[in-house]
RNA sequence: GUGGGUGUAGCUCAGUUGGUUAGAGCGUCUGGUUGUGGCCCAGAAGGUCGUGGGUUCAAUCCCCAUCACUCACCCCA
């Protein structure tokens, strides 16, 4: 039997109208942001994501789908969205057109780590991007955004963390000071933390070795070394976060991997998930577009995982859907009828209704019960002695009443239905 | 890449301290008399017990290998 590649999964019919639901809210969301939908290709040249992303990140090292194809060109499945935006922005001129662009995509990603909950081989994030403007106001907008999505699922356990990187140069400033607050400590770490100390010493604050963070724990901390500016940026990013009422707490640790963020880092992290707690990640990236090819272009942005959030959902019971109803079952009570109740749902379709019928000659009761399995409505019987007095019989599902209509009055059985 | 767990019917899972025809619930199908669903009842279909090898008179069960799934680490949504 051939089955999905590990780490994909089949969405099927049941499954549908969460998917549906979620990208509903998405997308009136982001409408009322005026946020604008873009989509752009699942691959691209491999140097845009190794460029974008950083050379040293997990993602580009060991996780991208990464192929050549028939004219020897190394492609990739996108890892995530910020990279393939930035480029399309670049490529088209958005930037030039209007100073801001507002943007937000609903796309599968693509990274090969091996699978777990929450964690997949393909995925599906939605998010945002905001580019062309350094303004604290639009970092709060993706923060309240996310949060403000997330909350219409019903999840209740959610936290925000947010913290601030700060720019380039008081970040390395930052560094050399922590490397020697480290210096003597050095030989006490974890042999991974050993490597990160010259990878991204910055990831020391993660780890989950004990003694690590007892060594961590008095470590100077990035925000007590930012510059004034970045600190003003982030002090107005939390004062319009108090005032939108979104709960967040500051976490120094709050160190994302990805190599192009600046400033704000933010993180929505839930409980009702598996280790994979983070719902949403984002933050500013004011170097990105320019790194990329572009003009200096600052720009802040979030992604959040769809099967994340429907694992949170589903720990928590939070997603209440209507249920699933057909308008019309049509049943045949005589065999030889078969194309007269074909006709019929023809004309109930083709009038709007959700409207299904036998296809196996069954029984009458084989056909009731069918008609009940798939919640339906009402049920249209045709045949029997009313068929021969030029009658149809409606009935209600739900109160089992039923009427006898005249057979051609197609009109006033749709107006019962609807 | 590393470590743990699990593979028995479409689904959720029992079970055999090795012994004849492997079970339940749910689901599916058929029926419970003239032409009507849900509840109830009866019956039926459906399984190479993940795969390959070994031990044994005998393996779904024990041993080995392998594959798949799953959770966790790393990292990330």
């Amino acid at each position: 039997m051939i089955k999905a590649i590990k780490g994909t999964k089949d969405i099927l019919p049941k499954d549908i109208p969460a998917w549906n639901f979620i990208e509903n809210i998405v997308a009136e969301k982001m409408r009322q942001f005026n946020y604008k939908e873009i989509r752009t290709p699942v691959f691209e040249e491999t140097a845009l994501f190794s460029r974008g992303i950083g050379e040293a990140t997990d993602i580009v090292g060991k996780e991208m789908y990464t192929f050549t194809d028939r004219s020897n060109n190394s492609v990739t499945l996108r890892p995530e969205m910020t990279a393939s935006v930035v480029r399309a922005l670049i490529e088209h001129f958005l930037d030039k057109q209007q100073n801001l662009n507002k943007l937000y995509y609903i796309s599968p990603m693509f990274r090969q780590e091996r699978p777990q909950a929450g964690r997949l081989r393909q995925f599906h994030q939605f998010g945002a991007e905001a580019l062309g403007s350094n303004d604290p106001s639009l970092d709060a907008e993706m923060i309240i955004l996310a949060y403000d999505i997330i909350k219409e699922f019903g999840i209740k356990n959610l936290t925000v963390k947010i913290n601030s990187l700060g720019v380039p140069s008081s970040r390395e400033e930052y560094k050399t000071i922590l490397r020697d607050y480290l210096k003597d400590k050095f030989e006490n770490l974890s042999e991974e933390s050993k490597n990160r100390y010259e990878t991204n010493i910055l990831r020391l604050f993660d780890s989950k070795d004990e003694h690590d963070q007892e060594i961590m724990k008095n470590a100077p901390l990035l925000l007590e070394h930012l510059d004034d500016e970045s600190l003003e940026h982030f002090e107005k990013v939390k004062q319009i976060l108090l005032s939108a009422k979104v709960p967040f707490e500051i976490d120094p640790k709050l160190v994302r991997g990805l190599d192009y963020y600046t400033n704000t880092t933010f993180e929505i992290v839930s409980s009702s998930v598996g280790s994979q707690s983070a719902l949403c990640g984002g933050g500013r990236y004011n170097l990105l577009v320019n790194q990329l090819g572009g003009k200096e272009v600052p720009a802040v942005g979030f992604a959040a995982g769809i099967e994340r959030i429907l694992l949170a959902c589903e720990t928590e019971e939070s997603l209440n859907l209507p249920e699933e109803k057909l308008d019309c079952y049509i049943v045949r009570l005589d065999k030889e009828l078969s194309a007269k109740a074909y006709e019929y749902g023809l004309l109930l379709r083709r009038a709007g209704l959700e409207v299904e019928l036998d296809y196996s000659l069954r029984s009458i009761k084989a056909q009731m019960r069918e008609a009940n399995r798939l919640n339906a409505k009402y049920t249209l019987l045709v045949g029997g002695e009313e068929f021969e007095n030029n009658k149809v019989v409606l009935k209600n599902m739900e109160t089992s009443e039923q009427q006898n209509i005249d057979f051609e009055n197609i009109e006033s059985i749709i107006k019962i239905i609807k």
